[in-house]
RNA sequence: CGGGAUGUAGCGUAGCCCGGUUAUCGCGCCUGGUUUGGGACCAGGAGGUCGCAAGUUCGAAUCUUGCCAUCCCGACCA
């Protein structure tokens, strides 16, 4: 990405909705704050999905639904849950429509108003742990390891394709269990694999750690999180994993006998990510060209363009290509062929391009009577002509060292931005002028917390896990602090 | 909810200050042809409540008032 873009927010607003609509992933709708999720998008996102599904279920979860609609009497028994949720919700408050009296088309039944409202879901632990309650009656019933894959709604203010959106998909994790230790090893163990996945499958390297009071999730004693780094060097929380103690436990009266004939309450997790996921897979990778996808989640890995003049060359050529594409398939890779005669093929190389496929090869007449075809990789925009012999491991190998390239680049940009502040004035200049997340010492407090916030927009994005503990002062009061933590500006 | 801006064909726009034939141009779309190794070309064609409403006027995309919507920057954002 072009250092102008990264300078100046609105243009950097401008250079991600472009990536995200020319690149064909989603659209703005016609409700205000939605999108939709177009085919290509939504490819990505269930190749995303199903491999932390397959994760999910490894490590012994299953999945159920839910209803989205949820007594507002729900909402309010947790009371941290209430506060933290009650700005954003979007409120059923009839069942009807009838026609206008005077002719104005339709109007909402002022007859059909509900008893109590429902709220859409802003997110589940109320009417699951109301579920729940009648699921658990022992120490038998437990752990409860259950995962649900919806959509929720949060009316915010403001909004952002795949970032923050008003209604978004996502997947809720929700367990129950007979220990607190077994449910913070359950809070950490999820966290551990979101961190795998994105590292692993969207090559976007995290930072585990643990958010801080004021930045914890409504209702939950402890956050982990992971947080990644975009390239305007802006932080973007990717995952989040809630120890939430017997916190639901105790609203909604989940109770249990213990081996010993004791009635104890659950302790409780949950944990999530959204399609928020795919928003950090393009501002970490993309450049001016548009996306550039990670293979191992990339609804196309490879795409093929014939290139060829009159139906003859391109009989001949699809023969050809028939060949590759099976031997491609037998490696398992997902491939395209665009032999669609309407749009030539340089119209074709820029569009893959701005879809991020990670190979594109091209196969003329020329190629073939050398035996050779041309390979173009997305991420280093790299041309070689390549023999034909062994292409689909040629190709398989090339897959693997973009998944690889792209990490170890993100990985690096990461690293270089990580900076280590001991000083008032060095916190401001860092964050000014490269952005990144900064290490500095922190006191502890909240109001140092906000203090700092307030001064700089800058949060703490998280304590990292295994937090090297050592004495020094805190960057803005100066107080004793016992560790450095990670201050950034955030999405 | 505060500040700024914008609404003209599917998309992007000119025209508006200073009212006056049939609303401009590009992309896209349709038809036919030539093309095809980095976003093709020629010819023809379709497509418009100028955001909505009221007002001023012989006459409104253009002026006035009100409303609506969207975008950007803030505030807000487990």
């Amino acid at each position: 990405m072009s250092k102008e873009l990264t300078s100046r927010a609105e243009d950097y607003s401008q250079w991600y909705n472009d990536l995200v609509i020319k690149g064909g992933l989603a659209d703005y709708s016609a409700v205000r704050g939605c999108m939709v999720i177009k085919p290509y998008g939504f490819a990505l996102w269930e190749n995303m999905r199903d491999q932390l599904d397959k994760r999910f279920k490894e490590t012994g979860h299953v999945n159920a639904y839910f209803p989205l609609f949820i007594p507002k009497s729900f909402l309010s028994k947790e009371a941290a849950h209430v506060e933290g949720f009650a700005k954003e919700c979007a409120v059923v408050t009839h069942y009807r429509l009838m026609n206008d009296p005077n002719g104005k088309g339709i109007v909402v039944d002022p007859d059909a108003k509900l008893e109590e409202e429902l709220i859409v879901r802003p997110t589940s632990e109320t009417i699951i742990w109301n579920t729940y309650k009648d699921w658990i009656q022992s120490y038998r019933d437990l752990p409860l390891l259950i995962n649900q894959w919806a959509n929720v709604v949060r009316w915010e203010m403001r909004t952002r394709l795949f970032l923050r959106t008003a209604e978004f998909l996502w997947q809720e994790g929700h367990t129950a269990h007979a220990t607190k230790e077994e449910a913070i090893v359950e809070a950490e163990k999820m966290l551990d694999v979101y961190a795998e996945f994105v590292e692993e499958f969207m090559a976007v390297p995290v930072i585990k750690g643990l958010k801080t009071a004021s930045e914890r999730f409504a209702g939950a004693v402890d956050t982990y999180c992971i947080e990644a780094l975009m390239q305007d060097g802006k932080a973007l929380q990717a995952g989040t994993s809630h120890f939430l103690g017997q916190n639901f436990a105790k609203a909604f009266d989940v109770q249990f006998l213990t081996k010993e004939n004791k009635q104890e309450y659950v302790w409780a997790t949950s944990w999530g990510v959204s399609t928020r996921l795919i928003g950090a897979l393009i501002m970490a990778h993309s450049d001016d060209q548009g996306l550039i996808l990670p293979p191992k989640i990339a609804p196309f890995q490879v795409v093929i363009v014939p290139i060829y003049k009159g139906e003859e060359s391109k009989a001949v050529i699809d023969t050809k290509v028939d060949e590759i594409i099976k031997s491609l398939k037998a490696l398992g890779i997902r491939v395209k062929y665009d032999n669609n005669d309407n749009s030539r093929p340089g119209w074709k190389f820029a569009q893959y391009e701005l879809q991020g496929v990670p190979v594109r090869l091209a196969m003329g007449l020329r190629d073939m009577e050398n035996n050779v075809v041309e390979i173009a990789r997305r991420d280093t925009k790299e041309k070689n002509s390549v023999s034909m012999d062994g292409i689909a491991d040629t190709v398989a190998k090339l897959l693997e060292e973009i998944q690889q390239n792209m990490y170890n680049k993100a990985l690096a940009f990461r690293n270089e931005n990580i900076t280590t502040v001991d000083n008032w004035d060095d916190f401001v200049k860092t964050l000014d002028e490269k952005g990144g997340f900064i290490s500095a010492h922190w006191d502890g407090t909240a109001e140092t917390e906000e203090k700092i916030k307030d001064q700089t927009k800058a949060t703490i994005r998280c304590i990292p896990m295994n937090n090297k503990q050592e004495a020094g002062k805190c960057v803005l009061s100066g107080n004793a602090s016992v560790q450095r933590v990670l201050f950034a500006r955030a999405y």
